[in-house]
DNA sequence: GTCCTTCTGGTCACGACGACACTAAGATGA
DNA sequence: TCATCTTAGTGTCGTCGTGACCAGAAGGAC
């Protein structure tokens, strides 16, 4: 079976191993202790690959395109499929096509994604583990490179957009809310400061309950969902 | 030299139009007037299709990606074969991969690039049309949104690196500068304030040669080349 | 009750930026 | 020749966002 391109490529079968094919990729992004007790981390679930290239290491989940889907689809499905989760918040990262990346010519589109504490499954999935972003062990492929990319991504991200509500549950205090953003950017923030910045932002509405059990009880907050969750330009629904 | 734009037809069989294939296509933005002796203008490349489908209308230069070649070689390739251009900066746009953008099933990688003046090859090929980015016909494909998000960008990264620079040549004046500066904002800058910044970014290197020809004349500076074009975050190279 | 911790509001200094006045120097034209 | 025009470049000032820091409010721990 044979097919020709414009620059007259020799043929191949789409399901031969010497043709191109396309994958899609998600790095997942939560804020967890990575030991029980231990501080909140950026974390991150990878799968434990069962077959070759690369059997036994760990990798990011994703999973072959399918001709009938978009990109996104693509990565909601294949992540649901290898990690059973659900996340609030997808965005493509890049595409990743360096020709020696995997032993097959493999085109990778990635996506990061975060999800909430109470998204998250607990474990309850086989071959599934979490780890600390900043602490990775060898990945398959290029994957180590690309959670090094998502992850300056998740930083520089944070500073102009709100997608701090993608790792947050509905109703919030304002502590709770910086220390996401410390836990991100790994700094110590000014209580007092960031509540100036965020209140003027225009993005937040406060309610009229409180969060105690410690101290001073702190006012929750909801986010406005008038205002997008982050700006992503003209483009209103990826492709 | 054959001429061709993404997303021309080679399946001829039947297994080859059910598999995905992925093309790259490059927005190549150049400042230069539209009509002769009008203003500067966001301007770009645009290659008249000669087959179906769209057969006829513009698209963007590109064309499918080898096997053996990552994604930034085949939009270099393409852009080149298409168009003759050589860009001076290249970095990956998006990947668009919605299911009925094309009749078959197409995955576009998309590159955005940015030409000098002096790297522009002026009508040397057949079938390559300049227009203004503002002012585009109906392209073949989803390539309108797809220019428009590259516009986006451009205007966006403008004001955080210092991509300007690929769109001038070796040495030039601040007013020159600051006139792609205001080109691709659409608006206007205030000279004393526009000298201020960027000489306080210390990515300018004043030459001790003038500009002259017009009232007083003005100093020349160069782009320090110690410092990175764009950043990019932790991707040295692009896969 | 007395501390202690966190929440919340306020002040202050500094730096970036926009608006604008002013000087410098070559082009232009009577 | 010389006054005038236009662009190059400098200085000043008010505003605003931000970080550092102080102070009162309000509940928890003892």
């Amino acid at each position: 079976m044979t097919r020709t391109t414009v620059e007259d490529t020799p043929a191949v079968d789409a399901t031969a191993s010497d043709a191109t094919r396309v994958a899609v990729s998600t790095v997942i992004f939560a804020l967890r202790p990575v030991e029980p007790d231990g501080p909140l981390t950026v974390a991150l679930p990878l799968v434990r690959r069962t077959r070759d290239p690369h059997e036994g290491q760990w990798a990011l989940p994703g999973g072959w395109l399918d001709i009938r889907e978009s990109l996104g689809a693509a990565a909601s499905r294949t992540l649901a499929e290898t990690t059973g989760l659900a996340p609030s918040y997808l965005e493509q990262l890049y595409a990743f096509g360096a020709v020696d990346r995997s032993p097959t010519r493999v085109v990778s589109i990635v996506y990061w994604a975060l999800i909430r504490p109470d998204e998250i499954v607990e474990d309850g999935i086989e071959n599934v583990g979490w780890f600390g972003a900043e602490d990775l062990p060898p990945l398959a492929f290029d994957h180590n490179e690309i959670v090094d990319y998502a992850l300056w991504r998740l930083r520089n991200k944070v500073g102009y957009s709100r997608i701090a509500h993608g790792l947050l549950g509905d109703e919030f205090t304002l502590a709770e809310l910086r220390e996401v953003y410390q836990t991100i950017l790994d700094r110590k923030l000014d209580p007092a400061n960031f509540r100036r910045q965020v209140e003027n932002s225009g993005t937040l509405i406060p309610t009229d309950r409180y969060r105690t059990g410690s101290h001073r009880p702190a006012r929750l907050y909801r986010y406005n969902q008038d205002v997008e969750l982050a700006d992503r330009g003209p483009l209103s629904t990826p492709h």
